[in-house]
DNA sequence: TAATACGTTTAGAACGTATTAAACGATGTA
DNA sequence: TACATCGTTTAATACGTTCTAAACGTATTA
């Protein structure tokens, strides 16, 4: 009779499959994820299959990216060979590991296109065009230097001082944004 | 004899078509968007898809896109009946812009059902596992909770704000990061 | 050793998305 | 009116990704 614990499971489970989808990574991994979440101990693989109704196969796979990301951890236990699986619990650190694994690569990326594409408008012969195109970079240079130093804080602070930070910017609406409480945003905690 | 110039166009579209897809837009998207950012004036759906290599229906398509994220414009010229384009050249607002018309939906949707799931647990018979399920949906709450109230901080901000903000918080390091500087990240502007 | 229970790998099927080519409607021009 | 030039829509196709089913290798048990 635990049938709304269930249902309650589930939707949860959706509702990180989505979200994970959302981010990149696969439905499948967020589901897989949600289910650990939400589970008192560790599953075994073919039991997180059973629950999600896919295969071994696709689990197996699927939670090795989640193992790379820092959201789950493989674990064992005495006289059973099986592997279990348990969800990471804290979101700052997996938020942080997302951010340094996935985003920070990838915009390493375009930086680093973006920088010899500036070189090569330099090499350029001078022109009311390329000072056109040079500007621009420059603009989009500005943009991307500020997003990566705000980055690089969020990667070099605890995750405890990353939560506080958002806390801290959270509760500064008043002073900043000047909008946000007139339109209601941002109820205080209740 | 630009074909240096033309180099440093052609790296910066595939920069920007490269976040585009990262960012789930096309790659498409942000291709055009790149031709645009950096053309002197406004151009042609016919013009872009040339310069693309893509057909006109795909770029009719994809422009659409961006025109509902505020990432383009469409102009017109007396005595010619071309529909025009060309880019929006604020980043921050095409930040925020994105933030609210694709993040934004995407993460209240999830923490609908997250809030469905926590009063569907409420609903369960008392257990040790009911408990459990909502303990950590509990720790899953207050974390949309803070990033909610970012996401809204950013989105009722001026572009101006916030891109002070984003700088007020990237010089910060030193009074919260603690860790920034002695890795040598955030090197001042040079 | 043989048999069983695992997790992983792999080739192929199924699926969704991006792209094309062609048709279409609308608008201007001879 | 006939014709040309736009942008958009649509049906078909190409493409990449995800998932499955089966084979495989390894460790454990009898």
């Amino acid at each position: 009779m635990d049938e709304k614990l269930d249902r309650s499971r589930e939707l949860l489970v959706q509702a990180l499959g989505r979200q994970s989808s959302f981010w990149g990574l696969g439905k499948t991994a967020g589901e897989i994820y949600g289910a650990l979440y939400l589970s008192p101990d560790p599953l075994s693989l073919e039991n997180v299959a059973a629950r999600l109704g896919l295969t071994k196969g696709n689990i197996s796979i699927a939670v090795r990216q989640l193992e790379q990301l820092g959201m789950v951890r493989r674990s064992w236990q005495r006289g059973d060979r099986r592997v279990f699986f348990e969800a990471e619990g804290d979101f700052w650190k997996i938020a942080q590991s997302f951010l340094g694994l996935r985003h920070k690569p990838e915009f390493s990326q375009s930086f680093a296109m973006l920088e010899e594409s500036v070189r090569l408008a330099g090499e350029a012969v001078r022109s009311a065009e390329r000072e056109q195109v040079m500007e621009r970079l420059g603009s989009l240079q500005e943009f991307y230097r500020l997003v990566d130093s705000t980055v690089e804080l969020l990667l070099s602070a605890t995750p405890e001082k990353m939560k506080t930070m958002m806390e801290m910017i959270s509760s500064a609406v008043a002073g900043i944004g000047g909008a946000a409480e007139r339109k209601n945003l941002m109820p205080a905690e209740k």
